[in-house]
DNA sequence: CACATATATATCGTATCCCGATATAAAATG
DNA sequence: CATTTTATATCGGGATACGATATATATGTG
């Protein structure tokens, strides 16, 4: 792949790229969906439980790593805290922050969807790593 | 991470593995949107270009590679069709099906897309390498 | 302290996207 | 030639994310 043009095997491998990063996102859509929460919920789920900061995160902490607008973060917890997976809590700081933490039940579901991720994970990881180097 | 349960670190391993995910696909949904088409309709392109069959990809051949369901995939051609950035031909061995192909327009929006990607993709996959180690 | 500015969260209206259910047309099968 | 399968299409609806905007709190500066 030169500066100024793509052959038709470089737009191959790149689409072939794009296949194996959304068949790995279509199991994570669809698992979410079977645990009955939105793909958007899990990844919120997972990023409250792998947030590695020393306090919990606020809405905009997730946003960022969510990489969602301020906004957007703010509806998704919303919608996740009337089905009973996240709650907030005010930081006792700053009193604009509002600190998410999962639910006894967010939790539950979460460490069950990163079960059935396992299996799939590792195919992915293989797979793309053969890729990577086809893209190098 | 053994069979029954995860430990903090193996959900901070997930979090960050998913936030690399979400940062590479971030990049090129902006990318899609600057070049002024959307990012499924990116990805649409993509397939089509990259598509390795003998013929041109009908309809359904594109919800496969998608990974979505074929109604989701003829509204997805109508609206990038309506754009000008493909357009369909009957087959003629086979009246059922549309073979979509890119129009001038497409393929120039999706080489230009691709270049941008170029460096993106460089530094995704430096990352995404590092990531796969540490979750094997 | 007063006031301007910055930050964090929230609301509202809108557009996109994808889905399930369903329909239509053509091809394949027996 | 009737039945089943395959391929595309339509319709209504829900989840999501966005831009524009609003409100509350914190911070900085004179």
């Amino acid at each position: 792949m030169n500066s100024r043009s793509l052959s038709a095997r470089d737009y191959r491998t790149l689409a072939k790229f794009r296949y194996a990063l959304r068949v790995f996102q279509r199991f994570s859509e669809e698992a979410a969906r079977a645990a009955g929460v939105t793909p958007a919920q899990h990844q919120l789920m997972l990023a409250i439980k792998g947030w590695d900061g020393t306090d919990l995160p606020a809405v905009g902490d997730l946003a960022e790593v969510l990489q969602l607008r301020h906004h957007s973060a703010v509806e998704l917890v919303q919608r996740a805290s009337s089905s009973g997976l996240v709650e907030a809590e005010p930081d006792e700081h700053d009193a604009r922050r509002q600190l998410i933490k999962l639910t006894t039940q967010g939790e539950e579901i979460l460490a069950s969807l990163s079960l059935a991720h396992r299996d799939e994970l590792q195919r992915f990881r293989t797979e793309m790593a053969d890729l990577l180097d086809e893209l190098g």
